[in-house]
DNA sequence: ACCTGTCAAGTCTGG
DNA sequence: CCAGACTTGACAGGT
């Protein structure tokens, strides 16, 4: 089995490379220029996608193919009391440069809409929001001409004290997005509210890839179902990506959508409680231990898994994580270091 | 250079 | 019904 690993936004390494610069409304509203504050919103845009080059040249050079761009590139994108501003063709070269290095390179890129997208509310201005968020972000990747494998993803969303009908009122939301972002989305269980065996069922019925976050899993299971016995099923919501997972030979060449160098590998989240008294909080590193027994659990059936990081340490806790894998690899576990954040894992 | 309160957005909990 | 917590990187305004 075939492991990438990825990191979320940032660099510790990288120096005054911020992809997320940005301005508040606060400061905005105070300019004396409104038209000369849209082109500064601009400005910021283009530093932070120039960032973002930068960051996925770092991550080629660090042999870093799955990577998680931050959702803040544009600076107030959709804000209520700038809807009549239209950032994108002033970016359009920029988005275009960076989708072509992507590309280029094969990377697999996704985004996170944070928590304020949710399409289990029962609020329909709440919803109306999310699916702009939705749009803003489906528009991103599409200027960088990015096909269907470069995802968002988002969780199922708040329960409103009932789960079963939070769940079906998610179901007839998501029913009602444009095919374009609806086609983009993936589904991660959640640390509080919806589980992994909750969210696959939402995922399955949707027809959404779902995304394994373990951490989560082990802070909100409450019928200690093992990660791996679902491991079957969440694989299989990957299965239009023309790689179920569980077969060598899955996807034919004769289509060009699943032609090899087109599938995609399901995807896991992994992080690391900070401390026991405050479990669900993210350490600065990760732990390479239960990440290693979950992956040798599921290498028998998996070809491929992407594995994306979210330690606060950012891209050096992957780093210190292969380092640590290097050792185990020394010490004889069956897995086997690739160039740079990838390694073979033997069942 | 460094510190502190605040930020556009939602939901949940406790009062 | 409302305030505060949650969580995050970075601004904004201060020293």
């Amino acid at each position: 089995m075939i492991v990438r690993f990825g990191y979320v936004a940032m660099s510790m390494e990288l120096e005054n490379a911020s992809p997320s610069r940005t301005m508040t409304m606060a400061t905005f509203s105070k300019l004396p220029d409104r038209e000369a504050g849209l082109r500064r919103l601009e400005r910021i845009a283009e530093e932070n996608l120039h960032n973002t080059l930068r960051l996925l040249k770092h991550n080629r050079y660090m042999d870093v193919q799955v990577y998680r761009m931050t959702s803040k590139l544009i600076p107030l994108a959709t804000h209520e009391l700038l809807s009549d501003w239209n950032p994108y063709p002033a970016l359009a070269d920029r988005f275009a440069e960076v989708g072509g290095f992507i590309r280029e390179h094969q990377m697999r890129v996704s985004f996170h809409p944070d928590h304020f997208t949710v399409l289990s509310t029962p609020r329909p201005e709440v919803y109306a929001h999310s699916v702009k968020d939705l749009n803003h972000h489906v528009t991103m990747l599409e200027m960088m001409g990015l096909d269907e494998r470069a995802t968002c993803n988002v969780h199922v969303g708040g329960t409103y004290g009932n789960k079963e009908t939070a769940a079906d009122r998610f179901l007839r939301q998501f029913g009602q997005l444009e095919e374009r972002i609806a086609r983009r989305i993936t589904l991660e269980n959640d640390d509080k509210t919806f589980t992994a065996s909750e969210t696959l069922e939402i995922s399955e019925q949707a027809g959404a890839p779902m995304v394994l976050d373990l951490h989560h899993h082990a802070v909100n299971n409450p019928d200690n179902e093992p990660a791996d016995k679902l491991w079957t099923r969440i694989a299989r919501t990957w299965d239009r990506f023309g790689w179920n997972g569980l077969q060598q030979d899955a996807g034919s060449d004769a289509n060009p959508d699943q032609a090899p160098g087109k599938r995609l590998p399901p995807k896991i989240h992994i992080s690391t409680p900070r401390s026991d008294k405050d479990p669900r909080a993210h350490a600065d590193y990760v732990d390479p231990a239960p990440l290693m027994r979950f992956l040798l659990d599921i290498a028998g059936s998996t070809p491929a898994i992407d594995v994306m990081i979210e330690a606060k340490r950012k891209d050096e806790s992957l780093f210190r994580l292969m380092d640590e894998l290097k050792l185990l690899e020394a010490s004889g576990a069956p897995l086997r270091i690739r160039d740079g954040a990838s390694m073979e894992v033997t069942s």
